[in-house]
DNA sequence: CTGGATGTTGACTGACCAGTCAATCTATTT
DNA sequence: AAATAGATTGACTGGTCAGTCAACATCCAG
């Protein structure tokens, strides 16, 4: 009984304290920004020693890039999967709009710290990170390319820009639910996302596909 | 002869050495981000003393504060002599959206430190603008509702939040030249004006326009 | 040409904070 | 019960940098 268990014991602990601080940095990173805070604010708010912090992380960078990289890859297998599948576009991109606000209504403070301090800081973490956020560009490019040669999706807009246009009509509304511009609740929640791919579908569709929407 | 014109003439120096160091500013600001650049840097950039920017401006924050006010306040300007015409909204969109890339095209650097800095800096200097940025917004979302009013676009979705999208997606392709993401040069700028007031009226309208623009 | 005002300089200071480290504690193994 | 390894502590250090200030320069009015 006692051969494996008190190892995982205090592994479990371990990695629990190790969560602990992640989810405070979170909270401190979501109430103060990344800059604005101390490293002694995160083992405050978790209720740890100082040095505790960076005995599980290198440095203040290494807990934000932790967080953002969990985030991020869930995420792109989300993606991933549903570009998999066989439905149609609409289905898809609805499918992503809907993690992304799902992602923000469970974890407000996560995203926001995401956003604001990952995806669009192009010279901080942002550029550290480049080639894995314009991997989730990319393939939601492909979505829009693969409709596009299946004649649902307008041909002469570029997938590339599309992609980037219908990622950043979410996030402005994250921002907008962030800065306190939007109203919040499940409700402005269900109908935002239905916002979202309605009206950048609705561009992006050939007119016969509006036709037949008609 | 000697009666105003020295006055004129010192004021002008002068302003001028504030105008250098503002110009310094955008271009430190734009490559080491604001939080990583030192005051000396900016000051080192425009060739003068540190603390002549001291002189001029009363903190590091209000050389910032004054970069965004001065280039937003154009743009609040454009879109309300936009928002008096009488013209159709789509053509009220594209003279938005216009702006917002011809500003991009004229000083990325300028365009690239507001976006990173300010408007999408919801823990800094974001907020302490929320109130001049959501003017923006606010301007664009009555644009919408009015549409709507008059069934040009569609009454189900919400102008505040399609506004919203219409803005994030002008940004997030301007965030995707800032990183590198996207081709730029004049004919892609032009393209992504065209494209983006595509995809968001093609959206927006309603199907009666649709059958009409077929 | 002189005095007051405005412009310009850069060395200095005081606060701040990321990261280190040696000591202490706790759990597990033998 | 002693030994080992990992977990936890928090005082301390070294470097950084925004903002100050006193001195010097230049300009213009009377």
């Amino acid at each position: 009984m006692s051969v494996a268990r008190p190892r995982i014991g205090r592994a479990k602990n371990s990695q629990d304290k190790r969560r602990l601080i992640l989810d405070s940095a979170v909270r401190v990173f979501a109430r103060q920004g990344f800059h604005a805070c101390r490293v002694s604010d995160i083992a405050d708010e978790a209720g740890v020693a100082y040095g505790l912090v960076y005995h599980y992380f290198a440095s203040k960078d290494e807990v934000l890039d932790t967080l953002f990289l969990e985030r991020w890859e869930v995420m792109l297998a989300l993606i991933r999967e549903v570009d998999a599948q066989q439905i149609p576009v609409r289905e898809k991109l609805a499918a992503i709009a809907s993690f992304i606000v799902d992602s923000y209504q469970h974890d407000p403070d996560l995203m926001k710290v995401i956003i604001v301090e990952v995806t669009r800081a192009a010279n901080s973490f942002g550029n550290t990170h480049i080639a894995t956020i314009r991997e989730a560009y990319d393939l939601i490019g492909g979505m829009i390319s693969e409709a596009q040669a299946e004649g649902v999706f307008k041909p002469e807009i570029e997938a590339r820009f599309a992609a980037m246009a219908f990622y950043g009509a979410i996030e402005q509304l994250l921002t907008g639910w962030i800065f306190g511009l939007l109203p919040q609740g499940e409700e402005h929640f269900e109908r935002a996302k239905w916002l979202v791919v309605e009206t950048v579908c609705g561009g992006l569709q050939t007119s016969d596909a509006h036709e037949r929407s008609a």
